[in-house]
DNA sequence: ACAAGTAATACTGGATCCAAAATACAATCG
DNA sequence: CGATTGTATTTTGGATCCAGTATTACTTGT
């Protein structure tokens, strides 16, 4: 027997997530003020919990933690939110130098089938799917460099710049634009073409760059 | 008026202080396990700024957390210490970059300074005081960059990776090397050369990850 | 009517208490 | 004699309670 005991689900564990989701979803709107009693009243838990869980989310720096005044949730600024995305981009690009020396067929067949998830969820427009296939997609690749450090910062990274998803997918030219450059990134690992493959990354955030500035552009009318 | 409160210093602020500093000396060793309620008692406080303290440490990736079973120091093989001070500098890379292009004289003024308290800490033999300067010499670099969450990052990496310095810097080799390595960043910095700043940074890692190979071969007899 | 000072209120930080899970240990059975 | 199951102890996770501080509202004086 070879069992893989489940983790139990601790309430910290439960309201965390719950709390990740309110943030993600804008339910808890940048900016505003986190009520821990409040909060532990709607969830049916005491503070403590809460409390610990937002320590984890202050260490993410996905809330603002200031003594005797309580938590609310960061505000992610256009500049914020590029500084965020270019350290996210310094380390993926690490990542996958590794990960293309160490990567194999099995690895590159999950990363056509998240890639396949990231199509079906997109045709039938379920955005929130398609960002979780999109992150499955990039991590099984930062993976494969077998780095687990690394990995854990992008994946805190991942979830602090991936605040305006929504606004991002819900536009067919983007959706689009994803799927033809994670189709390119997929050949560039297929070929072990390092270079290529950064180079193809790059473009990858230069486009998603791109899009963000119309949309704060646009914001500001 | 525009003054900043100092915010009040509270107790978990301050258990973390002297949780921090038990992992950096090694009083608690690398793979121990923490006791909750010892800890407390010795602290002379309650088990409650214990666990919040640890939730940020293990937000850093100090300590190693498993459910019901509680917390470890997070152990650090040489292998995990080269990964880290990869990640390390390769976001120090991209902080000097930008730093390059907005530091001013007076920073740089700071920057000698650092350096001088590091020399000086040195010539004393005063290890824990030259491993602080030095910190302060690189985030001074850092700071110019203006990218607080990079920072941030930078900060965590830096203690996660900071554990053998004792070792390191009880050498007089590496202590003159250190000095010598730093002149000539500073020099680069004046001269505003970025490449030749990213060269010397890169030999700088360079000759501490093969002085650290040599300790760690030595471990080994 | 507006400002300043004061009292009331709300909320956070910390301590203590209780329950549940894990580990260590002992007893019993093969 | 070894293994396995049951029990006691240890330790963590969560709830409630209390104290101290910040914020808000109100009152009073100019």
């Amino acid at each position: 027997m070879d069992i893989e005991a489940r983790p139990p689900q601790t309430t910290q564990q439960y309201v965390l997530e719950q709390l990740r989701r309110a943030i993600l979803t804008g339910q808890l709107a940048p900016g505003s003020a986190i009520r821990q009693d409040a909060l532990a009243e709607q969830l049916g838990v005491s503070r403590v919990p809460i409390r610990e869980a937002l320590k984890i989310l202050e260490g993410e720096g996905q809330v603002i933690y200031r003594p005797r005044r309580g938590y609310m949730v960061a505000e992610l600024a256009l500049e914020d939110f590029l500084e965020v995305y270019r350290i996210r981009q310094i380390l993926e690009e690490e990542a996958v130098r590794r990960a293309i020396e160490r990567i194999t067929d099995e690895d590159i067949q999950r990363l056509q089938d998240a890639h396949a998830d990231v199509v079906a969820a997109g045709q039938a427009g379920e955005i929130v799917a398609m960002a979780a296939a999109n992150r499955r997609f990039h991590f099984t690749l930062i993976d494969a460099a077998g780095m687990p450090r690394l990995r854990r910062f992008l994946s805190i990274l991942w979830d602090a710049s991936d605040v305006y998803r929504s606004l991002y997918y819900s536009e067919e030219s983007n959706r689009e634009r994803v799927e033809r450059e994670h189709q390119g990134i997929i050949d560039a690992v297929r070929a072990r073409d390092t270079e290529d493959l950064i180079r193809r990354l790059g473009e990858h955030r230069a486009g998603t760059v791109a899009t963000f500035r119309e949309f704060m552009a646009r914001q500001d009318d």
